[in-house]
DNA sequence: CACTTGACCTGTCCGC
DNA sequence: TGCGGACAGGTCAAGT
């Protein structure tokens, strides 16, 4: 999925782009994409308008004037694109890409807007988009179980803190955990891991205070960086518009098995933790030993 | 309790 | 060209 820089990106475009328009019509093409009842659609979000465009964690929210608010997590796959009921392109034109060719068959729904669609693509259908009151959408309530927003409000006393209840994991687990810190995903865990030079599967009780140091500032650093180039697209992910983010290209690990490393030149490997791919430089990212 | 595995889906790629 | 299996950016529930 896209992780927090590619929702990032997508909320900052989106809000742009639909901020102050109604939603004339719901059109649903995948009845598990949009759990919703008719009537609340009726009663909370025909009709009504876009107030705010909203990120935490990995999910979206767009906020209506009703006092409901469409909660959207994109999960592997998912798309949302805005595409103008005016603007459409001819074969060959430059803007002829994705937007001209929707909806398509992997489109589960459209939100319908005056001047506009917004689509919600979804090819393995693991996303959805929920209808809630905006009030219940808070750390309080909704997002009790998310770590902190790791660009926000997450200082490097918290984040040790947090990563004290799982000494005995590898470090990770840890970080595609969303309770632990919220946004990161495999892509980042990866290129942050590989900046702070950490091995994956180094537990998190034998890291030391200094490399946890480097590992915050890495997580952080990795993020801005990737959300200044709109994200990272390896297959799906576009933004709201419809183009790919660039980040891929400047990631250090990640997809680059067997591949030089861009610090030491070693051959970057590709090995499984917590059950997911994983990319490192096999010296660069040492594996602690432990002496018993 | 902490941690790992399977399930949710569709599509693609790789080996035979 | 076809078929089976592994794998893909996420997260739950269910299992150990």
């Amino acid at each position: 999925m896209p992780e927090l820089p590619e929702v990032e990106t997508i909320r900052r475009g989106l809000k742009d782009l639909i901020s102050g328009k109604k939603i004339v019509k719901i059109e649903i093409l995948n009845l598990k994409s949009y759990p919703n009842s008719q009537t609340d659609t009726n009663n909370f979000v025909i009709g009504y308008h876009i107030i705010d465009v909203r990120r935490r964690a990995k999910l979206l929210m767009i906020d209506l004037n009703s006092g409901y608010s469409l909660l959207i997590h994109l999960k592997m796959t998912g798309q949302l694109v805005y595409v103008s009921k005016k603007l459409r392109f001819g074969a060959g034109h430059p803007n002829d890409s994705l937007v001209n060719q929707l909806p398509d068959k992997s489109t589960r729904v459209i939100i319908e807007l005056s001047d506009s669609n917004l689509f919600f693509n979804d090819q393995r259908k693991f996303g959805w988009i929920k209808l809630l009151p905006t009030d219940l959408l808070t750390d309080e309530t909704y997002f009790s179980k998310h770590g902190p927003e790791p660009l926000e409000n997450l200082t490097l006393t918290a984040f040790k803190n947090n990563l004290k209840k799982r000494l005995k994991s590898n470090i990770k687990a840890v970080l595609l955990d969303q309770s632990v810190i919220a946004g990161i995903g495999n892509i980042y865990a990866d290129e942050s891991l590989f900046l702070a030079k950490i091995h994956p599967k180094t537990m998190v009780g034998d890291i030391g205070s200094k490399k946890l140091a480097d590992l915050y500032k890495s997580i952080q650093q990795v993020l801005q960086l990737s959300i200044s180039k709109g994200g990272s697209t390896d297959k799906n992910y576009v933004n709201a518009e419809g183009k790919k983010g660039s980040y891929l290209e400047f990631a250090k690990v990640f997809r680059r098995d067997n591949l030089p490393c861009p610090v030491c030149g070693t051959t970057i490997i590709k090995i499984r933790v917590a059950s997911r791919g994983t990319h490192l430089c096999p010296k660069c990212q040492k594996v602690k030993i432990l002496t018993r």
